[in-house]
DNA sequence: ATGTGC
């Protein structure tokens, strides 16, 4: 019998694979989704959750998000919490793009003042921020300068004249993980990074100028500055090479010591190590270094697109507005206290497509939100929309203080070309402004590829886990 | 995701 047939119904939108389901299953698997989004769930994106549930040191439970899909070792919107004392890392549940996130900005800008000019500002976007696979920014790093970023992420850009000082206050981690160590990265990781920082990459990585087309919580989003007809700009990216070497290098060492620790793996793409081992720390030192690099990288490309925008319309900074509302990781590992049973307890959070949403008062939600929770953005397909919800205090207890990432593939990459080629991209995308270097990002990321992002924001926002306050309509979209 | 892959 199937995993997907033994799953239980628990609720509206939850469903338990019960612990010992398979051999070793130390906790339950639990999964959220609604029926429309149940017909999409993959068996083997269950087998994955399923398979970490069986490592060493797991807590509680593998927590599994609306936009699930399968991934390299453990799903793509999966939570799984270790014991800092007794469990693992494993760079698999990270994922390679390190500190892949997303990052709003407020503009003072109206919808109107854009979109005629839309497809002229896209240009002057393409022109001016770097994106495709391989390409490379305006900034060379020496090796000293590349720890620099390593160590100080977002305040390195601000320093570097990228944004402003409290740009930083709104920053996940105020953009800058203290355990990150520079010496933990190899120097392939440090070649591939030298030249890459304030590029956008590829994938479903994209810069976007958007306008807020409906607002569902007037109060909250007041106190966010935001307001129908408004404009703003989404940046999601990541690491670039530098965090996907981290990843190469660590699962390669992960493998090598399995046996000096005699971890038994269900599969090897669950490679890890004891969190408390060397190498488990060099690989959290060298992991929190690539967020770092992230984290700069967005400051880098947020501060960029909003002077193109605001040159290319003639405004001053003041005219423009440029205020940046959050950024924050998916693809990330981080230590953190959760309720465990009847008592706190430190945990490794492995979050893999997956968004931090932590409820209101939360020490970590910074003081301008700490009454509505922190923003948690959801990137949507480059057709459809984008969503910025609030964290609430049920993700606490329900996925670790999480909730979901983003649309969620459907439709492979090959489906996607095939689909372009039937139709042609013009029907495909018609109506949309996109902007790219060449068309082969733009077939693989149709909208048709993706789920509908409202289905899995609707889970996320019944379920208590964070409450939706915007939809955000895309102008226009530069890709990789 | 990725100096993209059988």
């Amino acid at each position: 019998m199937g995993l997907k047939e033994q799953l239980v119904r628990k609720g509206d939108y939850v469903w338990e694979l019960p612990k010992n389901t398979v051999n070793g299953q130390k906790v339950p698997v639990i999964i959220y989704l609604s029926d429309a989004l149940f017909e999409l769930l993959e068996e083997d994106a269950i087998k994955q959750a399923a398979n970490a549930a069986t490592l060493r040191g797991v807590q509680k439970a593998i927590y599994v998000m609306p936009d699930v899909h399968v991934g390299y070792g453990f799903p793509v919107g999966g939570v799984m919490a270790t014991d800092t004392e007794t469990g693992i890392i494993s760079p698999g549940s990270v994922g390679y793009d390190i500190n892949c996130g997303v990052r709003l900005i407020a503009t003072n800008l109206q919808s109107k003042d854009v979109a005629p000019k839309i497809k002229e500002l896209m240009q002057e976007v393409l022109k001016n921020v770097p994106a495709g696979v391989g390409s490379t920014g305006d900034i060379r790093l020496s090796p000293s300068s590349m720890e620099e970023v390593l160590v100080k992420g977002a305040k390195w850009a601000v320093e570097h004249g990228y944004g402003l000082e409290e740009d930083l206050e709104h920053i996940e981690s105020f953009g800058s993980l203290p355990n990150a160590d520079p010496s933990k990265a190899s120097h392939e990781a440090y070649e591939r990074g030298s030249d890459e920082l304030g590029t956008v990459g590829s994938g479903n990585h994209f810069v976007e100028v958007q306008m807020v087309e409906e607002i569902y919580d007037e109060e909250i989003a007041q106190k966010l500055g935001l307001h129908e007809g408004q404009v703003t700009i989404m940046v999601h990216s990541g690491s670039r090479g530098f965090g996907h070497q981290v990843c190469t290098d660590y699962l390669k060492v992960a493998v090598r010591v399995l046996p000096k620790y005699g971890i038994e793996l269900p599969d090897p793409q669950l490679a890890c190590m004891p969190f408390l081992s060397n190498e488990g720390q060099d690989y959290f030192k060298a992991m929190c270094a690539a967020a770092n690099y992230a984290f700069a990288n967005r400051q880098i490309l947020g501060f960029k697109t909003a002077n193109t925008v605001r040159r290319f319309l003639g405004l001053s900074w003041e005219e423009f507005g440029y205020r940046l509302i959050y950024d924050h990781a998916h693809n990330i590992a981080k230590i953190e206290e959760h309720r465990v049973g009847s008592k706190l307890k430190k945990v490794v959070v492995h979050r893999k497509g997956a968004t931090r949403a932590f409820p209101p008062y939360n020490p970590e939600v910074p003081p301008a939100y700490r009454e509505v929770g922190q923003p948690v953005i959801i990137p949507g397909d480059m057709g459809r929309a984008s969503y910025l919800l609030v964290g609430q205090p049920d993700s606490m207890e329900k996925s670790f203080g999480t909730a979901c990432h983003g649309a969620g593939r459907v439709m492979s990459r090959r489906a996607a070309k095939r689909l372009v080629k039937e139709q042609g991209l013009e029907r495909v995308i018609a109506g949309l402004t996109v902007v790219a270097r060449g068309k082969g990002t733009i077939m693989e990321e149709i909208p048709q590829a993706y789920k509908d992002v409202s289905e899995v924001v609707r889970v996320i926002h019944e379920l208590g886990i964070a409450k939706m306050v915007a939809r955000l309509k895309p102008l226009g979209t530069l890709k990789g």
